[in-house]
DNA sequence: CCAATATATGAATATATGTTCATATATAAT
DNA sequence: ATTATATATGAACATATATTCATATATTGG
């Protein structure tokens, strides 16, 4: 059924809430259980501080483990564990030169993420 | 110091690291564990199924507590708890009318990180 | 093959987080 | 004032998460 639709013809909720037909909009609009899910599993990958270094890092240059621990003054250990989150969450990607394995930012999206948050926090930091 | 002069003159980790010049640069140029922190609070904040859901709807239009209890299906309490949270990382803003308090979005970064989010969950997802 | 090095991972533990329940606050209506 | 309604919040509990420690895997050099 299309929002135009739904507009006209919202009957759902009607005995249950204060404004049935925005619920109604907002339920037809509303993201996929999935799509949530996902969007908030990139989010909450993007929600630790050690992360958000090592992102930052590798958005100046590409970094091998031990330079990404030297850097962070983390573990190895600590450090391969969040790039495994990072890798799973696609947001950095890795090329193996020997022993050594070379991490960057996946893509663009989330050098722009970054930037945008980054963006939101000094936005009026002083209100 | 510049990070030129860090480039030439860089020997604080020489004996511990692979790659000392890499490291001192990345040193110099990291962010502050305060923006880190956050920039990670912030991201923390959007790394929630149920955030995200209000957020989401939020983005279409303005709504109330009830309503947007009424959407996703959660107790008041639970949304109130969630819309606090949002308030507290400046996702959200409110205007109280009568009995009512309206939540929208804070502002138009809150609307390209979930946009950029979810263009990142979309693309590449048949890899 | 064996030792050394770089990285990855499983298990355990300590901390953080989301929801519920009960209750408090704020506004409006009678 | 009293009652009803909308929202906010504190405490408690159950679940999720980050780090550490020990160990496994992968690659190189001898």
């Amino acid at each position: 059924m299309s929002v135009e639709l739904l507009e006209q013809n919202c009957d759902v909720c009607q005995q249950l809430c204060e404004h049935p037909q925005a619920i109604c909009l907002a339920k037809a609009e509303a993201l996929f259980d999935q799509d949530a899910n996902m969007l908030a599993d990139t989010f909450k990958i993007l929600g630790d501080s050690t992360r958000v270094k090592i992102l930052d890092m590798l958005s100046h240059r590409e970094l091998c483990v031990c330079d990404i621990a030297a850097v962070s003054g983390m573990s190895q250990s600590a450090v391969s564990h969040q790039l495994r989150l990072l890798r799973g969450a696609r947001l950095v990607k890795y090329r193996r030169e020997g022993k050594m394995v070379w991490y960057t930012l996946d893509d663009n999206h989330v050098l722009t993420l970054l930037a945008v948050g980054i963006q939101h926090i000094k936005h009026g930091q002083g209100e």
